[in-house]
DNA sequence: GATGAATGAGCCTTCATTCAT
DNA sequence: TATGAATGAAGGCTCATTCAT
């Protein structure tokens, strides 16, 4: 069954207002004036405007989580030495998946990178740069050797957090399907080659 | 003369408010509750809400923007050889100036980061990336040589989006003095490997 | 479809409340709650304070200003000999049908007199005085003859305002119809033996 | 002893703002804002908006309506041939005084047409207009004629209503003295000229 | 005389939401 | 499904006025 024409509709009206003014700064009362309806004909659809960004923003947030996730544990269940070969969990399998995924729903990623601060979507993007953090570090303690440094958390902490934002830069924009792809592969080198060195691991072939 | 307690006191309370809210959730009357005064007395000090905010912002966001401006001038008046050398307008010098200043009205620049949206501010880091862009793409086509393909933009907008995002993060987050600066040069070098080889110049001692 | 009861009760509170207060001294709120509903209720029905204001003169003021000019047009139509005979775009038959509509919606030229000051009908008396003004040299210039001397403005001013000042009395005030008419006949008369002498006109039966 | 300077900048500065925006519309703040000076010093002088209105109209409103009534006194006291012989309360004499006082006092009389509203003074000239109605009905009555039509109280009450909108329009506007001195013998002779004829008088020499 | 910070009430307006129809 | 009138709370802001200094 697809959905009806008037939820379709408030879906569009919304993903527009909510990008243009924020969760907060938009206006259901504006959104539903567009369409040429009423107030009430929204909440026999939702109950709360919060439902609403909620509807356009959660399924395809928790997916992309999922796969995030699902690459992780795979990841993790390798043995030790294969780890050590294919290396972070933001691998390249596991950042294609994402972005081919992220890139069909762009609507969705974008109200959670532009439009989400008073939701309780405004720390999704943080969350998972907090995730791969983690599993970095992780990573880097089995691997790390006798005598090396410990990896600045600080450092890994920032240098996730501009790879997450790079990333999602290319989810914002239109950006089409071939060249997207070849960013994101040209992106990974670009941070594989410097964990590597971070890592005193040596250059690898990805 | 120093400020007055009261306004002092906006300030603090104003901070918080707007980056626990942002700026559109935050409420001139919440703040002037918890300061045990009433909006009258707020607007003695200031004719807006957006004034105030803007009062907290203006002076340190001009002031790292000239910083920047001033570095890339400096930069783009050497001559050619010693650009090359010397490379990238977001070179070593300019990014620590650049911290060294902001760092110290880390404030001013949270709320940039995290409660601009609705002011005229909402776009500042935007536009410090599409400067750094430009002045990239004029210095790859300055040292591009004869066969060389071009610079991907849409690859160099996401890479300058993820150093100034990882730049800010060091901001936003109380950092001690010494590991700033550390991580500082740190990130410096991790792009800097990474752009020397998109621009297909040998490494250097940085 | 005749208007909402609340509308109609909007309207009527409104008016006795901008009589009362004048438009800048008017609540509101005060309206509202005599109505016994909320703020947002009235809001349902006009943007703002002003174009309440506006609803309740606008059609009326336009009206009267169009049977004003139509009379004014017709008269100047006429061939010059006619003009003289019939004498003044105030004529008999221009008041008394400015009169037969303005006496059934007394409330939006009472608004207009008494309560005006910060909307933009603060100068429609003002306006209708410097037409009429204006078409009285006009006039004057036709007929004036040889040596005669000008029309003194500062006067024939004064004394348009007053008349409108005397014709709109008629108008504030509840008065039984056949008084009313009665009035602005007599009126009509007044004026019209005082502006022959100043026109040197011989008297004429009205 | 002449007035402090300040005081006198008050009042010159609060004439302007109050004629602008009218007595509701006036800000106290702006006035003493654009004097330079603070609220505290207005405060020392008058102890309210309304007690700084009413020193600026006070006197002359009520110097004025002492010249109206000394005038009309004087009438009343004349026996009843010369009363008639002379006519009208509002007789040559009397409106010649009250011009001579109001046109050195523009700007008190200003501000009760122009912006008394929300003051104790909105009513100043219908009252006046209320008196010279009662005086002209009782100059009437006493004049009298067997046999002859009441005098109608409505068309009195609008004819003096607009004589002297004729007339403080001579002292709203700025009229070099000789100018308004024969307007006003001229709005005089008008008058009389009608008004003898509803008074079933012979017409005389003013 | 004058300052200037502060009050407290009030203003117009907008909002998400409800509910009888 | 949808209407649309209404709610009640909150918003930013301005005002005349006070008072310790």
């Amino acid at each position: 069954m697809t959905e009806s024409q008037t939820l379709q509709r408030i879906h569009e009206q919304a993903v527009e207002e909510f990008l243009e003014k924020g969760f907060r700064g938009a206006s259901l009362r504006e959104i539903v004036k567009k369409l040429g309806v009423t107030t009430g004909a929204f909440y026999g659809y939702y109950k709360s405007k919060e439902s609403l960004f909620d509807a356009l923003v959660e399924p395809h947030a928790r997916k992309l989580a999922e796969i995030y996730a699902t690459k992780l544990n795979e990841f993790n269940a390798l043995p030790q030495e294969q780890q050590i070969a294919m290396m972070s969990a933001f691998s390249k399998a596991g950042i294609l998946d994402m972005y081919a995924y992220a890139k069909d729903h762009r609507d969705a990623f974008r109200l959670i990178l532009l439009a989400s601060e008073g939701t309780r979507w405004e720390n999704y993007i943080h969350d998972l740069v907090k995730k791969e953090f983690e599993s970095t570090h992780q990573f880097y303690e089995m691997i790390q050797q006798e005598g090396q440094r410990a990896l600045n958390p600080t450092l890994s902490h920032i240098l996730v957090s501009g790879m997450f934002s790079s990333f999602f830069e290319l989810i914002i924009h239109e950006i089409p399907e071939e060249e997207g792809l070849r960013c994101v592969e040209e992106l990974y080198a670009f941070y594989m080659a410097g964990w590597r060195r971070l890592f005193h691991l040596p250059g690898d072939q990805v």
